[in-house]
DNA sequence: TGGCGATATGTTTATATTCGCATATAGAAT
DNA sequence: ATTCTATATGCGAATATAAACATATCGCCA
C-alpha cells in the first residue's frame, strides 16, 4: 500500500495523487499519514505504527502533530506513562477521516481506470 | 495554471496531481513540464516559454532534456542558430501528448468535482 | 567575417527537506 | 523509589532539490 496510486500502460504510468491542504497551500494529509493513521489506529500505538511502516518514531510523531497543528483538531488521543510507556487511539475524528479517506481512494481508482485509458489510447492514436 | 488542481470544502481543500514515469519508478512528466511544453508550442521558443513560465532557460531546457531522456522520444524540435537564434518546435508525439494531457485533466476535474463532494460529506457525517 | 540571439551544458551555490541523535517526561507496576 | 516503555521535542547533520553562474556553439544576415 506504499507509493501513488496509478494506472499503466506499456511501459509508462500514469501516475495520481490526492492530499489535502489548508487554505494557505499547506500540505496537511496525503497518503503517507493516511496509512500512518490507519496503522495507530490498528495497533494502539504511535510507535508500533511507525515500526511497521519503518519510518522513525520521530518522524511519525512529527507528522501527526504537523497534520493536527493544520486541522485545528486532534488526530489522535495519546496517553503516555504507564505499565506499557503509553498508548495512542484516534479520535472520532481521526476514525471519521481515515474511514472516508478509504472509500476515497476506491471511487478515485475506478475513475482513474476510465480515464487514464482514454489518455492512452489518445496518445498512441 | 500553475499549482495543483483540486476541489475546495470550506476552509480545506483536497487537491490532486497526475504525472508520467517510466518502469523505473522516475517521473517523467508532471504539470510544470507539460505546461512548458505547451507554451514552447505557443511561442516556438523554449527561451520565450521559459521566460513566460518565470523559471531560467536552464531549467526549462534541463526539464525537456531529462523528459525526452526518459520517455525515449523527442518532444521538442531544436534548431540553432540563425538570424534569430534559434528555434523549437513540438514534435508530431510532444503534440498528441500535450492534447491528451488537456483532455484528462478536464475529464479529472469532473471526476474530482464528484468524489470530493462525497468525501466532505461524509467527513462531516 | 563579425555580431546577434537561442540552443547546449558543466559547475557551483543556495535553499529546503528529511534524518537521526540525544534527552526529557509521564505513570503503572513491582 | 526504581524500572520500563511510549510519548514528547530540540537540534545538528545529511540529502535532495532548485537556482545561479559561466561558457561554448551554431548559423543567418549585414
Amino acid at each position: 500500500m506504499a507509493g501513488p496510486k496509478g494506472s499503466k500502460y506499456f511501459d509508462i504510468f500514469l501516475k495520481f495523487k490526492v492530499w489535502l491542504e489548508n487554505t494557505d497551500g499547506e500540505s496537511i494529509l496525503g497518503d503517507g499519514r493516511f496509512e500512518l493513521i490507519y496503522c495507530i489506529d490498528q495497533l494502539g500505538s504511535l510507535k508500533a505504527a511507525a515500526d511497521k511502516m519503518g519510518i522513525s518514531y520521530r518522524k511519525a510523531w512529527g507528522n501527526i502533530k504537523d497534520a493536527e497543528e493544520k486541522l485545528g483538531f486532534l488526530l489522535v488521543e495519546k496517553r503516555r506513562g504507564g505499565q506499557h510507556g503509553g498508548s495512542s487511539v484516534l479520535t472520532p475524528e481521526g476514525k471519521k477521516l481515515i474511514e472516508a479517506y478509504k472509500e476515497l481512494l476506491i471511487e478515485f481508482d475506478d475513475a482513474i481506470y476510465q480515464i487514464t485509458k482514454k489518455f492512452f489510447n489518445k496518445v498512441n492514436e
